[in-house]
DNA sequence: TCGCACTTGTGAACGTGAACACAAGCACAA
DNA sequence: TTGTGCTTGTGTTCACGTTCACAAGTGCGA
């Protein structure tokens, strides 16, 4: 089945089925239902089947799937069986947050890159990287073979840094400015929109 | 048309509809057409139509909409025309980040209490407040009125923070842990999830 | 070997959200 | 006053994701 025809929001769920198992096998669970997986994340075991089903037969009839086999064959879908480069612009609070955060690197996502506008912060460490001047992203970003950005920037840098990243090659951007890209359909965003997270959270609250 | 019946899709829509008319009115734009809000934001006309029209009848045939009534309908149809209250759990560097950023309490999410557990930032000041021990929560919470929790925890902590506000009375958990959460259907969780986040923006990544 | 309890994989039925298409309504000019 | 061009609001149609329900297959105990 090409990765083309599966709904988003299989896609969707493939990661968060990811993360659960993860967890299951660090806690030496070594087999488990359809039954099992869906009480702990609220869903529909049939869901689950379908889902799966879309990419092979991962299971047994009467048993069950092995954990850590279905997360070798998830991390593949997902293309998480790698290390991605990143670049990360906008070392401002979470900018810096992102670069000392190790789980990122475990997951496998390499911040090789950081670039920031103010000469008081340029040339400075953070985590493992030193700061360098957005000026040089581009040449930077091609030499170090990077494939995603992080634009950790204010809002009234975000577009900007987008056009250059996308300028210089990049693939996909994980965007935390809260405001909307306008890039062409090649590049995909995913935006990390804290305000607008929040606002997820109270537009039900007060109604039971 | 009461709340509950109105898609969740809808209600997404709803935020960055109004994250968009925000940037338009500061940007001086006085009235919008479906049409033009649709382009910028790559969606349907009919849609945008659509939603609004779940809450009443805010523009005028032949002419468009206002910017600065829509803005102010969606505010009071997303509860966000008041202030929230928020306890920030975990201090670490996602947490500063939050705490230190001048947006939220902007956007009307004012961030009041810290915790931590760590002496080392126990009575520290981050941003505008002053971090306390978690030992105290439960109490702090119900004294300060407050409404929503932000847990940017380690997991392993995560849950067992979550039920302690729960028991406190929040009604909302944003939550940077990523792990998943196990909680009455009376509370609201939105995750934010930075490792999903990277996940969904390489899953579709080297098809094209 | 047979029977039973269990679980997967999947075609079909269902439900719901998205898009269409058009009547209703407004502005402006002739 | 009439006509033209534009935009909203919405009933209807359409598309797609979710759930159901069951055949196919496994393991185990009698």
């Amino acid at each position: 089945m090409k990765h083309a025809d599966v709904p988003e929001e299989t896609m969707q769920r493939m990661l968060a089925y990811l993360r659960e198992l993860d967890c299951m096998l660090q806690e030496g669970k070594e087999t488990f239902s359809s039954q099992e997986l869906a009480e702990t994340l609220h869903i529909n075991p049939a869901q689950i089947r379908k889902d799966f089903s879309y990419f092979g037969e991962f299971g047994t009839r009467g048993v069950g799937y092995e954990t850590a086999q279905l997360v070798h064959e998830l991390r593949a879908i997902l293309n998480l069986d790698r290390t991605w480069r990143i670049a990360l612009i906008g070392v401002g609070n979470i900018g810096s947050a992102l670069l000392k955060n190790p789980e990122l690197e475990r997951q496998g996502f390499d911040i090789v890159l950081a670039f920031d506008i103010s000469p008081r912060v340029i040339g400075k460490r953070v985590g493992k990287v030193i700061v360098e001047d957005v000026a040089r992203l581009t040449e930077r970003i091609q030499e170090e073979k990077v494939e995603l950005a992080i634009i950790s920037t204010p809002v009234e840098c975000a577009q900007d840094v987008a056009n250059q990243v996308i300028e210089a090659g990049i693939k996909g951007i994980l965007c935390f400015a809260p405001c909307q890209l306008h890039v062409s359909d090649k590049v995909r965003i995913v935006p990390v929109d804290i305000p607008m997270a929040l606002g997820q959270l109270v537009y039900r609250l007060e109604e039971q």
